[in-house]
DNA sequence: ATCGGCGATTGACAAATATCAAGTGACGCA
DNA sequence: TGCGTCACTTGATATTTGTCAATCGCCGAT
């Protein structure tokens, strides 16, 4: 990987502590590259060659079975994938697209495993990266199960507003269509969900979602630490 | 803990390499213990003080929100639980209790992560493990999102019957609400599943479930490597 | 042997969610 | 500027799933 391009990661976390021989191994096989839109990257079912960073843009993790699909998850910049198949030497379970024009960092699984194994730092930033991602994981399946559809948008919408900056309203990130398949629901279940949030101050225009009253929100969504991370 | 103890966990994979050394730190400030049925052993939301390992019996982890419960696992010999908290030193996500008398080992959490970062075997078993768990949790998200009730229970059947030895039979390893619960829906819908799946060939009586017709059954289930870990 | 408790089942009904179809509106392109 | 596309919305309807209530049947305690 050439070297003006390296600096683009050393800071990640996922790198911290690591010496520079070793993320020297780690980069020496790596690609740095930029995909347009809608581009398929990885399939679910093939092997897993290569660890993946998200650089800049935007990524759609999804999955399928028998002519369904759902949405798994949107990683954006900073975020890996597939660590699990990567270290387990296994198919991917999901498949996974740009949604918007993405740059992204590709390191031979290979590499992430001998570095694993020489490197304790890269080692304990490894695990942490892959307990946070199973804990996300079990969240994500409190979320689906413990509560219902308008429930779960309520969430989403509290949790973003907050990261927004919690100053009244935000653009949702995503297509409404991919934001009700992340949420386990339909396209139209999601419009009815909106709508039935406007008792509790929410307004949608477009991608902007406009929270009037916060508190009654709150009220309703009933956020957990232990579901939606805080 | 008493020597004569320690062979019970010295062969799990979870310590496949890992020192006579190494595996004596982990273990000197372990305990062994044996539970009766139905007894909390952790709660959601406390601090992640010990990585238990089911010895024997069985273990449910539970989840709740707002007055609702779901199951999210059944433990048996040789699982280990909660690995991710006790690797990022955060609270559990989910509660666990005995379903059956069940005897666990438990491993204070400072001396995981302590041997973690002298060993390599070690960090490279709890690496594996936490893949592996990871995965199965994409897996169930998967099942859930992608499935019917229905669909997932013929699946459960079909995944039974193969580990009990596909002989026409087996017997459900728990209750019949807990198992509608670890499967997303109520008691009574559980049922009306068993109900829907005469037409495949599945008999119910009690705890003993009857498949007449195999391959009937699995071309409705559908069973996935990516889904159904096989 | 009988009784009581409890999990499982069944039926009727209600709520949540999906499906299908039509319409609206924003946006890019000719 | 107008047109077509496509995501989104809305309404009507169907399916799935949950809720409530009653009953059944097994099992353990008395």
């Amino acid at each position: 990987m050439p070297d003006n391009r390296i600096d683009e990661i050393r800071d990640l976390p996922l790198f911290s502590g690591v010496d520079d021989a070793a993320f020297a191994t780690l980069t020496r096989g790596a690609y740095v590259q930029n995909f347009p839109p809608m581009i398929e990257l990885i399939n679910q079912g093939d092997a897993a060659d290569f660890l993946y960073i998200v650089v800049s843009g935007m990524v759609e993790l999804f999955a399928g079975w028998n002519e369904r699909e759902t949405s798994m998850a949107f990683l954006k910049s900073h975020d890996t994938f597939i660590l699990a198949a990567t270290i387990r030497d296994g198919p991917y379970l999901m498949s996974a697209r740009t949604l918007t024009k993405s740059r992204l960092i590709l390191i031979p699984s290979e590499d992430v495993r001998h570095v694993f194994d020489i490197n304790t730092d890269f080692a304990r930033s490894i695990v942490q990266e892959m307990a946070a991602c199973y804990r996300a994981s079990i969240r994500n399946m409190k979320n689906v199960k413990l509560r219902t559809s308008v429930e779960r948008l309520a969430n989403y919408i509290v949790k973003h507003h907050a990261r927004a900056g919690g100053t009244g309203s935000f653009n949702l990130p995503v297509e409404k269509r991919k934001l009700a398949s992340r949420l386990g629901m339909t396209p139209e279940n999601l419009s009815r969900a909106f709508s039935a949030l406007k008792n509790h101050g929410v307004e949608v225009n477009g991608t902007m979602i406009s929270i009037n009253d916060p508190a009654d929100l709150i009220a309703y969504a009933k956020p957990d630490p232990l579901i939606d991370d805080c």
